[in-house]
DNA sequence: CGCTCACTTGATCAGATTCAAAACAAGTGG
DNA sequence: CCACTTGTTTTGAATCTGATCAAGTGAGCG
């Protein structure tokens, strides 16, 4: 996808925070996400509460953190989806990552002045602002909970391997493929998923700019792999009919069997 | 480049460690690196000099660390070079890394119970091996240090977003360029490089897996960049002729002069 | 000297892009 | 409720980039 630099000016649009709203997707909360991987204890996970004293609901298409935006804030997403990318300077976009709910958006900016990347809702969103001081301040307080969260940066950076080795060496609808199940098994691990079959909020184009190919040939390659049942769509919908051959083709490697925390020192 | 599973199961080469030996190169210290981006005080200094209080002595082309090792060992890598890659089930090669002086290696597992990478040395090489349990350790007693360390982990993974928007969003010559211009770039921040001029010691063959090519193609591109007189070659030696013309056609940006861990907290 | 490994070059082929256009869906305002 | 707009998906045809296959060159080494 090409880029207007113009539309890159157009002011941020935040939804006001309405505290007393309700929704049917409870949050994620980061005590909820680091407590799935190891043992908390009470302190801890009230350190870990502090960071998210307050809160934002976000727009589908609004932006959270912007190219050259002065580094320091940081987010923590509670509900929906989000995504981070660079614009190169032929106007061209590179999608880095995807984001779901307990993750920590900002992570990019913590060695520089200014943020690298964009990084924006991919769906109505809810996160808890604060500043990369008090994520350090956490760290240095609780120094357990630092090890964590730098391991929990590592798993971000293993997503980013992955796709790097997709992306190098991977044909496009083994790059498809790849996207397909990385988004089934998140969305899976954070309970937006319905089985096999999961909303992908994203546009082909969106696809595309993921995985290093257009638009038209993430569309062709999608419905190859349908003509192939190795997954069906339904509207925006798509339901993973043959996970083995899908990941076969997408050279894909599930991660999070692999996890081990344990080797923390255990909650006092 | 296709990988013989057999040759994988051949034993790790280590070089005999002589510790009175002479090197016309001097190793550079974890402190070195981490002092280039902000002031230690002694006792951090000294901190740091802890970890290394073993060395190692590796020949080219051995490997530190193999896919599906126990997790745990980490290294310093004080002299010469590296690199990091993956293997993927189709037998092909994915570089996702190169390490110089300075670099921590073996971050990548730090929160799995194997290794995900394989790490050889590029060239013969100096390593500070230590346990990733003595590196959290470091970090819970120095506060400061820790965030430091977290922050260098955050360049290594800069590093990696722009290999990603290179692969996905450049054409093969664009692609050549980065590497070139990368290896300069880091070349020269740690001494190795001649001003414009440097060793790079690299086959085609591993340019190519980094950047997603064949061999054959690689040859094409340099060949290319030698008439369009961007770059020359001599023996193994490359010199950078026109460095904003390949940045340009790369797609590159500098992220060095954006680095800032000023805001972390002065040393005491 | 003969081996191996890296580099080089040419010819051919397949996969992905590009360009163009049409079909479709959702939302807006009259 | 319909006409209109906008954005996304779908499809076809032509083109081009990079892969593949094959063969030859050259340097270093036992």
């Amino acid at each position: 996808m090409l880029i207007d630099f113009n539309a890159m000016m157009r002011p941020v649009c935040f939804s006001r925070d309405s505290s007393g709203e309700k929704h049917d997707v409870p949050g994620i909360c980061l005590a909820d996400r680091i407590g799935r991987l190891m043992t908390l204890s009470a302190e801890e996970s009230s350190a870990l509460a502090q960071l998210e004293d307050r809160g934002r609901l976000l727009r589908r298409g609004s932006a959270l953190l912007r190219l050259n935006d002065r580094a320091g804030e940081m987010f923590l997403l509670r509900r929906g989806t989000a995504m981070s990318y660079v614009l190169l300077r032929d106007g061209s976009r590179q999608i880095l990552r995807f984001h779901f709910p307990g993750d920590i958006l900002g992570w990019s900016a913590l060695a520089f002045r200014h943020s690298l990347e964009t990084v924006v809702a991919t769906s109505d969103a809810e996160v808890a602002p604060f500043d990369r001081t008090a994520l350090i301040g956490l760290m240095t307080q609780n120094p357990r909970l630092g090890a964590a969260i730098s391991a929990l940066a590592q798993l971000e950076r293993q997503v980013m391997s992955d796709r790097l080795a997709t992306l190098g060496r991977t044909d496009a609808r083994g790059r498809v493929a790849a996207l397909l199940i990385e988004m089934r098994d998140r969305m899976s691990a954070c309970g937006m998923a319905n089985g096999d079959e999961f909303q992908l909020g994203l546009t082909q184009e969106e696809m595309g700019d993921a995985v290093g190919l257009t638009a038209v040939h993430v569309n062709r390659m999608l419905r190859l792999l349908e003509e192939e049942q190795l997954i069906a769509r339904a509207g925006s919908r798509v339901t993973v009919l043959n996970h083995g051959a899908l990941a076969q083709m997408a050279n894909y490697v599930d991660r999070n069997d692999g996890v081990d925390l344990e080797w923390l020192a255990p909650a006092r």
